[in-house]
DNA sequence: CCTACCGATCGGTAGG
DNA sequence: CCTACCGATCGGTAGG
């Protein structure tokens, strides 16, 4: 009885709830969130349902806990190197370089958390859909900032419209997640970069492209 | 008790199985083809589970069915007409601008069936990944057909890589669907149209303009 | 954090 | 195509 036979060891500093919420992340990213199971979840961690459930009070407030969790683990794993970049041009293709290194460590084990999740929940109104779109709506604000921070320093051709750059380089990250887990296709990361770098090419001004190379 | 009470009208043409795919296929589009209950469909079509269930055998098989249907669906709104376009750089972007259109029309009502379930299924192992992979790659490959075509045309500027191409042509029309269906961005459809627009524009040699104009 | 339980629903079956 | 049922599992609760 005192015996507890564990796979997961405890993690001394590590809080209960964060192991929960740990474990729930890394299933929901393969699984999605609304397949996620809080009995599945407790033998996982060798503990009761109702003691999981404990902790939340309802299975709503896991799934917004999870979410709200894997913003964190994106923000250490994309945003943060990518602010040591000089705004703008350089920051921005820093963001987007990242974000492709992130699909490529498998940060998560199913991919994109995110890309994931939207998917499950864009047509399914509700608290968790509204938070899913808070975090999307986030990342879409840090590319637009840059391409903006680009636009007020000359970096980008006079041409260029800042919101349809950002929704093109979105859409490079975007297809190398689905491209990749679906079809199992080696080479999307690869095009995902190449497209990144080459429409950032396309759009930078003469200033812009010293920035790039500096 | 003779009385069948129905919103759904029995169809005269139609198969029972018909009309009960054509109802899963579109629940499945908003929200997905995992949470699709055998139950829920009989109470929509106003038939017993069971008598239902027996249409099919195993819930995986109606889910292969509703996959199946919907690939036809996708066939006469996207493809068929596309075909009547030239091939090379005329169909390859007729292909593009249907499917855009396809998500306009709402022909699914939580946009594109195969966007939807790709997601959901990427990290699932089993039959149905497997057929919607295979969907998927027939799209695909009659995209790169396509461009292929116009690379033996001329209709490419020479150091242009076809898979390269179409990578970044499906990257745009996934992320028109996933833009508007999760951020309500009504931009989105009009910024696919527009990458689909240029990045062809970029791409085409004189002869591949000239295609594109007639 | 636990055991023990709730009503509802799941996919699927028996038998007609 | 139906009724009537199966064992399993769901989220959640009572009570400690």
């Amino acid at each position: 009885m005192a015996i507890a036979a564990k796979s997961m060891r405890p993690m001394p500093g590590e809080s209960t709830r964060n192991r929960i919420v740990h474990i729930a992340m890394n299933l929901a990213s393969r699984e999605g969130l609304e397949s996620l199971s809080i009995g599945d979840l407790a033998k996982e961690l060798g503990m009761s349902k109702s003691g999981l459930f404990a902790h939340f009070g309802s299975k709503e407030e896991l799934q917004l806990a999870t979410i709200e969790a894997a913003e964190k683990v994106f923000g250490h794993a994309v945003l943060e190197s990518a602010f040591a970049a000089p705004e703008g041009l350089p920051r921005l293709r820093a963001c987007l370089e990242n974000y492709i290194r992130y699909l490529e460590d498998c940060i998560f084990p199913g991919g994109c958390f995110f890309s994931a999740v939207a998917a499950e929940y864009d047509d399914r109104p509700g608290r968790i859909r509204d938070r899913i779109a808070i975090s999307m709506r986030k990342w879409s604000d840090v590319l637009l900032e840059q391409a903006k921070a680009a636009r007020e320093r000359d970096e980008l051709k006079p041409d260029v419209d800042e919101e349809q750059l950002v929704f093109e380089l979105k859409a490079y990250t975007h297809e190398a997640n689905f491209s990749r887990r679906l079809l199992d296709d080696g080479l999307a990361l690869g095009q995902a970069l190449k497209a990144v770098g080459s429409r950032l090419d396309d759009v930078a001004s003469r200033a812009g492209r010293a920035a790039l190379r500096r």
